[in-house]
DNA sequence: CACCTAGAATGACGATCCGTCAACTTTTCA
DNA sequence: TGAAAAGTTGACGGATCGTCATTCTAGGTG
């Protein structure tokens, strides 16, 4: 869409070089725990809960030093949707090494990024929220260019997959669209569905199954469209879901999360 | 997906009947002005600008008259997306009677959904916030049920198309698959492309012309892996959509939001 | 016409929360 | 060691929220 790298082997570089200094080195380590404390209270009073004089008094700083970190409140937010933006890299890097054809590839990205938003509500509805312009405006430029430049590492994953498939042969760029149009709409669908989903969830709508149904439905709809073969009629891919689902579970279930079901975590 | 009415025929009736006495009459002109003020304070001044003070200064009523409508200032929100859900069903209306085949006439809601989202972006933003835990918490239970319910009755014209669809035979449903999953899928996909677009149109990145081709691409994706006929392959879609435009064209742009330039306006 | 009452409107007020800053403590380095 | 630099603190001013005692008004009653 905008101007992407010409490269289409996504950095694994985390954004911002840590560091190694130990003055940063600890300091990157506080943040990082003040954001662990910030999705605590998130996940139990709620975004209304959510106060710097609170978080403070929580942590083992001082306000004055959580503004050190945090330009406002709302850039605490946008830091914990970067914080979810740099795990799902790493998901992503991982799930675009899964063994399969090049369709399976793509389906294990967007297996990844169903199974975060389930195994971690609290920190996608950042996400979602870091989106909104009463965030954005009071955020930092320089978490939001944090935030824009890791959205599109996770672009050129969607964008890799797809190469990669045009490459074997697998599928067929029709003329007059392009390779970034295509993983932008898979990224709109992906983006979607979920975001509709995790509100439902919350309120404890939808049985656990209902919501990687519909995903993994949702993105045989759109491959099929694209004729990425092999298509769903001629392939399992309810079983190469679960067979990601085998292979990569163990990376996002981590239990922190109380709106989940301990049954909901096993099955990740 | 959830329970929804086994009638296809959405209601066209309001979410909440409009009582006939003078008095209530009154209130609900009034709320509606107060909701046009807001919306301008927004367009001006953003989401950060717009302060219940500020809205009670501009407006000829006082601060308490003002909670005697709105709740808390999510609540304003709130009643902001209730309002753009209310304009989206009656364009939904509209565009379910477009004489075409069925896909067309789906594609006439997508069409509905997408210039809504363009001519109005700040409306379309307010569907976004209201979406977000931070207001959720702070609105209304009868607000947010007239969303709820609102948005169910949109859900329900997808529905309707689709059905027609089965009807006609130009459409078939898989075993194993639902219409609820169908329009829910319908939905995300218009939902994820229009709400990653338009935070992007506000920055003025995307020339104007991106955004409806990529619309109309993912569409066709999704209704070609949907098997609905005729394919994209064999109809031209790209006139079906300028055709809806010039029929439905007039219907929403209304030059009240500065973002859009007039040329933008005129094309739609 | 004077009076009464229910309900609406007002804006001053207390409370909450944000973000800052001058004073103070710790670390670094010459 | 000592001074400069960097980091920390919590009290404070300001902004905004939401409430409520008071005031106002429309409509009915004797």
């Amino acid at each position: 869409m905008t101007d992407v790298q010409s490269s289409l082997t996504p950095a694994a570089a985390p954004a911002v070089a840590p560091s190694s200094t130990p003055r940063s080195k600890a300091r990157q380590q506080r943040e990082q725990q003040l954001l662990e404390l910030a999705q605590q209270v998130l996940r139990q009073d709620g975004f209304t809960g959510l106060t710097m004089d609170r978080l403070a008094s929580l942590s083992d700083v001082s306000k004055g030093t959580l503004y050190n970190h945090f330009s406002s409140k709302e850039d605490v937010l946008t830091a914990l949707s970067v914080d979810s933006l740099q795990r799902l890299l790493q998901l992503f890097q991982h799930a675009s090494t899964f063994s399969g054809h090049s369709r399976e590839r793509a389906l294990a990205l967007h297996h990844a990024y169903h199974k975060f938003s389930a195994a971690e509500p609290t920190l996608f509805l950042c996400l979602l929220s870091a989106a909104t312009p009463g965030v954005m405006e009071k955020s930092s430029p320089a978490r939001l260019q944090q935030r824009q430049q890791l959205e599109m590492q996770l672009l050129q994953y969607c964008q890799l997959v797809l190469s990669e498939a045009l490459a074997d042969g697998s599928l067929q760029l029709p003329v007059g669209v392009s390779l970034e149009q295509w993983s932008f709409i898979n990224w709109a669908l992906a983006f979607g569905c979920n975001a509709l989903f995790v509100p439902l969830r919350q309120l404890g709508l939808f049985a656990d199954l209902a919501a990687p149904q519909v995903n993994l439905h949702s993105i045989n709809l759109l491959f099929d469209g694209m004729g990425w073969l092999p298509l769903s009629s001629g392939w399992d891919y309810q079983q190469s879901w679960q067979q990601i689902g085998q292979t990569f579970g163990s990376q996002i279930a981590d239990g922190t999360d109380p709106l989940l079901s301990p049954r909901e975590q096993e099955q990740a």
